[in-house]
This record gives C-alpha cells, structure tokens and sequence, in this order.
DNA sequence: TTTTAACCTGACCAAACGGTCAAGATAAAT
DNA sequence: ATTTATCTTGACCGTTTGGTCAGGTTAAAA
C-alpha cells in the first residue's frame, strides 16, 4: 500500500533512486491506474455495471473521485477496459485445452485451470456473471465472435473424441456448459458455499479436493476413465 | 393485458359481472400487485437491488411510480416480497429430494426439477445470482438456516447411500454444488447459451435434450447408472 | 532557473434517484 | 343519496449520481 501523495522522491515505489527520463511519473501513473482498476474490478463485481459508483470505486482506491475521471474519461470506459482484462484472463486458460494430447489429460487441465483462475480472480468471474445476466450489452460481440469460434473448435475435438470411441456420446455443448457453470461457481456462489461451510471460505486443501471431485465426476461421467 | 383504469363494471377481469362484498377493489389490489412484482422480478433480476430503479419498475408494470410505492413502501421491501417467493419456489423444487426411492431416481428428480425451475422461473435464479454473487446481505440467514439445514440433510443421505456401496466414495457437498451450479447455468447464463446456439433461446427439445444429457454425466460420474 | 507538461482535487452542476403528498377519482358501505 | 375507504397520480423534495473545471502542485525538459 504505498502512496503516491507523499511527494518525497525518497519514498516512491522504487526506493531511494528514481529511475531517469520521467520513469517517476510513468510510475504513477501506472500505480494509479492500477489502483483503480482493482477497486472498480471489485465495485463493478459486486454490483455491476448500474449498480457500482464511481465515488465507491474512489474511495475503495484511495484517490479523490476526481481523480479516477481523470484517469478513465466515463465509468463505461472503465467498465469496458477491466472487461479486456477479464477476457484476457479467460483466454489464457482457454488456451490450456490444446489438442495435443490425451482426452482426459486435457480436460482434467482445462477443468483445474477454469477451477483456478474462479479461485485466483474471483471478481473478474462475478463481473462476467453480471454481464451475462443483464444481457451482455457490452460483451455480445465478444461472444458470438471469439468466444463462439474457441468453443465450436473444442466441440469439434470432442465430436472427434466421440467418433474414435475415446468417450460417451455426449452433446459436446451439454458438457462444456457444465464445466462453466461448475468451475465459475466456486467463484460467483462463493459466498453461498462459504455459509454452507459453517462461514468459512474454503481452505487451500477442501479447494483443492473439491477441484478433484469435480475432476473426477466430470470425466467418469463421460467415460473417460 | 387487461387493463384496471377503465372505471366500467362491464369491462374488468372477471367480465361483465363483478363478484360481490369488495370483490372488484380486492381483484384491483391483486392485479395491481402481481403486475409490479413481476415488472419488478425482471428488473432486480437484470440489475440487482442496487441498480434495479422504482422508475423502470414502474415503467414496465404500466403504472405511475407513485402507485408502486402506493403498494410497496420501499423498494427494499419489494424487494424481500420477491425474494420470499423465489425462495418459496426453491423449497418447492428442493422438496423433490426425498429419501423414499432409489438413489438415481432421486437425484434424476431433483436434477430435472431444478432445470425445470430454472427454464419456468429464470428471473428468480438470476435474482438470487444477483443476490449472493452481492454477498447475500438479505438471505443470509435463510441460507445459514434454512436452506443449510436441507443441505445437510441431503448430505446425510447421500452419505448414507457411499457408506452402503450404492454409489461413488464422492464429498457429497461437491456433488451438490455442481447440481446447483449447472442447473442454474441455464437460466443464470441463457443469454451466453442462447449467443452460442445462434442467436435462438434453446428449443423445448434442445432444453429436453440438454437436461438428459446433465442427468447422464452426473448420474455416472457419480457411479449410479 | 525557467518553462512546460503532467498530475491532483475541492467545489460545482444537471440529471436521476427513492420517496412523499395533496387532491382527485372510484367503488363499497351506510 | 351520502359517507367512507381505497385507489390513483402529477408535482414535488432532498439526496446521490456521473461528470466537469479552474486553479493548484509536482516533476521533467529546456
């Protein structure tokens, strides 16, 4: 939590020593950024698009809410920024179901990656469930166009799978769905297993077994043993 | 559509003869109510508490803003009124889980019950998405009392059934939140579902298919086939 | 040292917000 | 026919909202 305000050059993020040719200011810039892009991902997280306030995400940030407008012209242009960067996480364990190798090896890695990134960024997850629920306004196009092409190229491997014997015939979508809806709960309905779990949130190990339980039902269940 | 402003006895819900003892004024009351708390599901479930407006409430249910508030003081106490009924609606479908029959066929109910309810009612399961994914700040103890109580009972039961051999050595919570998840995924996340299938909401045969298709990976994946 | 460009922010604004109210309309009870 | 209780609603109120701006501070460039 270091602060920019301080003025001193002795004590900015980088030590004693700034670095030269205006690395100071590019590096409050950042720092600044980053401050409020986290506290929005939160605020916008928790109450989406409509609900989340500008004043809130400034004051979860530590800056004046002046300030914020300073950094990102409209609350959209904010929204949309942190919705970048939550595409961009999904993409990357996207990426994680390639094609290289055994069935089960691949969805077991897609599945605990899915199951990861819901346990490392669970506000970008309900920032996704808030978009969708309201009709994905801001994301449809991303969708039907990045999302839908992953998607369809990865049914199609299953349907290879299917057709080789590899597993059951089952509706390739049905089981994607249900990896979604599985992986992302851990994220969104949080704090509704957190109750259950006498209002603790889940420990590192009761994560990590229920990783291998949704693991374990998810490929048994479509025979892939 | 039939609207209450009309003033003619000849021309309210109930045809040309009114029912006696205050029957018009109570219908009025009633018909009146239903509209807002629908108007009202929908735009709760489309922007949660915080960014859902009285206006728009107003807007949808046909009726000036201050007649919402003529039959609802504030909009939180709209909002609770829904939120029994979704509850309401969910103890219906949670009732289905019994313990008189045969392992699968009770998980196959209670499965097919909740993708029923999630198809029949998407606005209450985007609602209550809304409500938890926020922090659950109005349900919490429902969820900490009541809806825990069943869950673990249900536990219990399957519980029961791992230590007869009837089904898989599976942590029956995991096995529970994945129902949850998945089974909601279909209201929670239709309009991603409906942007993946072309645009078109799910068929009555795809929905069909779609709900076989969760009922088969988990009954196996858990053993019980 | 001076100038310039970037950063900072209290004070402010118009619009939208939840909620109120008085006055009128309608239907039930007398 | 008159009274009473309920329903209806445009106008209004104080607060919160997203966004602006002038005037200041700070750091880099000249």
């Amino acid at each position: 939590m270091t602060s920019v305000k301080s003025g001193s050059k002795q004590d900015n993020q980088f030590g004693a020593k700034p670095a030269a040719n205006g690395a100071h200011k590019a590096a409050i810039r950042q720092e600044n950024e980053e401050q409020i892009l986290a506290a929005a991902e939160r605020v916008f997280a928790d109450y989406g698009f409509k609900g989340a306030t500008t004043a809130r995400i400034a004051e979860i940030a530590k800056v004046p809410k002046a300030n914020v407008h300073y950094y990102f012209s409209t609350k959209e242009a904010l929204y949309r920024r942190i919705m970048e960067d939550v595409c961009d996480h999904w993409l990357e364990a996207a990426m994680t179901f390639d094609n290289s190798a055994d069935p089960a090896v691949i969805l077991r890695g897609y599945i605990e990656a899915k199951m990861d990134l819901s346990r490392a960024r669970p506000y970008g997850s309900r920032l996704w469930a808030h978009e969708i629920i309201r009709g994905a306004k801001f994301s449809s196009d991303y969708i039907s166009t990045t999302v839908k092409d992953w998607l369809d190229t990865r049914v199609g491997v299953i349907r290879g799978w299917i057709a080789e014997g590899k597993m059951d015939d089952i509706e390739p979508y049905s089981l994607m769905y249900m990896i979604f809806a599985t992986t992302q709960h851990y994220a969104d309905f949080g704090r509704q297993i957190e109750i259950f779990n006498d209002n603790q949130p889940l420990s590192e190990q009761q994560f990590a077994e229920a990783k291998e339980n949704v693991v374990r039902i998810i490929l048994k269940g479509v025979g892939l043993n």
